[in-house]
DNA sequence: CAGGATTATTTTACGAGTGAAACACTTGCT
DNA sequence: AGCAAGTGTTTCACTCGTAAAATAATCCTG
C-alpha cells in the first residue's frame, strides 16, 4: 500500500517536511513551536483516533469513557459539577454524556438531600465492570503502541510533558479553573 | 476536594494526581501510557483552545486556517483531495471549509480541463494576506507559551515528539493513507 | 466503442459539542 | 419572614464533523 518513491522505511516524520515547506516559503521565521505544539497534535489525533477505534465495540464515546474512569478513579461519588471540571468538558456535554451513560446503565444519580439542586453521580455494577475491564485494556495497546520506543525515551517524554503541561496550565488554564 | 498539603504554586500537573489516583485503585498496574498520552491529550486539548481563541476576531476556525496554511506552504494550487489528505481530515469537512473560505474570498477554485472531476484550489491575495499575517501572530504566541521551558528541554521535546510521531504514523495511520 | 469499474467530489442525515438562557434550588441580607 | 443574589444543572438553538450515499467524470477492457 506505500511503495512511495526509493524511500527509506520510516526517515521522517510528517511535520518535519510542513516544517521544511515553511522555511521555503518563510524564511527566517522561527519554526520552533511547529516542532513542539505541531508534533503534539498530530500525536494526539492519530492517539484519539486510536481510542476511538477501540472504544466503538463497546459502544462508547472517549468522552462518555473518561467520565466513567473519572468517576471509578475517584472512588467516591462525584457531582455533575466536579464531572465538568475534572474532565475539563463544558456543563452542557456532561449533562448528555450522563444521560447516555444513565440510560445504558452504567451510572447511577443520587439528588443531595440538603441541596437538591446537586446530583451525585456513581458508577453502577456494570459501569464499573466495564471501566475495569477497558482500563487495562487500553493501557495495554497504549503501552504496546509505546513500545516501540527506547525506554529511557519513553521516560523523557513523560517528563518533559509534564514540564510542558505544568507551564500550560498556568498560562493558559485560568478561566478552565481546573480545581486540580 | 483536594486536601493536599499546603499546596506549592505549580508543583504537579494535573496527570500526575490522576495517576496517583489510578495507582491506588488498581495497584501493580502499569501506568506509564498516561504519563505519556494523557500528557499529549491535555497538551493538544489546552494548546488547540489556545489557538482557537487568537483565530475567532479573525473569524477562523483553526480547521480553517489549517486549509489555509497548507494552500500557503504548497506554494502551488491543490485538489481537494489533496487537501483532505494533508489535513488529516474527511472529505465531506474539506468540502464544507472550501465552501465558506471561497464565500469569504479567501480560496479561490479552478475545474480541471483535463479531468473535469478535480478542482485546484488556490489562495487569492486576501487569503494569502491572512495567512501571511496570521501565522508569525501564531507563532509568535506559541513561541511564548514555550519560553517557559529551557531551551535545551523544548529541543528534547521535539525530538521525542518526532520519533514517536513516526512510529505512530506507521502503526496507526494505516488506514487514513496518509498519501504525503 | 459500450458498459462496468474506478476515482474525485459533494450531498444527506445525523450525532456530538457549545454558549447562553432557563430552571431550580439555597443563601444571605435586612 | 421575604426576597435579591448566587449556585448547580439542564435545555435550547446552533455549528461542526462524520459516514455513507449520490453525483459526475474518467478509465479500462473485451
Amino acid at each position: 500500500m506505500s511503495e512511495r518513491a526509493p524511500e527509506q522505511p520510516g526517515r521522517e516524520d510528517i511535520v518535519t517536511g510542513i516544517m521544511r515547506q515553511w522555511q521555503q516559503v518563510h524564511p527566517g521565521l522561527d519554526l520552533e513551536p511547529i516542532g513542539v505544539i505541531g508534533r503534539i497534535n498530530r500525536c494526539a489525533a492519530l492517539l484519539q483516533q486510536a481510542a476511538d477505534a477501540q472504544l466503538r465495540p463497546q459502544q462508547l464515546t472517549r468522552a462518555e469513557f473518561d467520565l466513567l474512569g473519572t468517576l471509578r478513579r475517584s472512588g467516591r461519588p462525584l457531582t455533575a459539577g466536579e464531572l465538568t471540571r475534572e474532565t475539563f468538558a463544558s456543563g452542557a456535554a456532561v449533562t448528555k454524556r450522563l444521560r447516555r451513560l444513565e440510560q445504558h446503565d452504567l451510572v447511577e444519580r443520587r439528588i443531595d438531600e440538603r441541596d437538591r439542586r446537586v446530583a451525585h453521580l456513581t458508577l453502577t455494577d456494570a459501569g464499573r465492570e466495564l471501566a475495569d475491564h477497558t482500563l487495562p485494556d487500553q493501557l495495554n495497546r497504549e503501552q504496546a503502541l509505546l513500545s516501540g520506543l527506547p525506554p529511557e525515551h519513553r521516560e523523557q517524554l513523560a517528563e518533559r510533558l509534564a514540564e510542558l503541561l505544568l507551564l500550560l496550565e498556568g498560562s493558559i488554564g485560568q478561566i478552565s479553573r481546573a480545581a486540580n
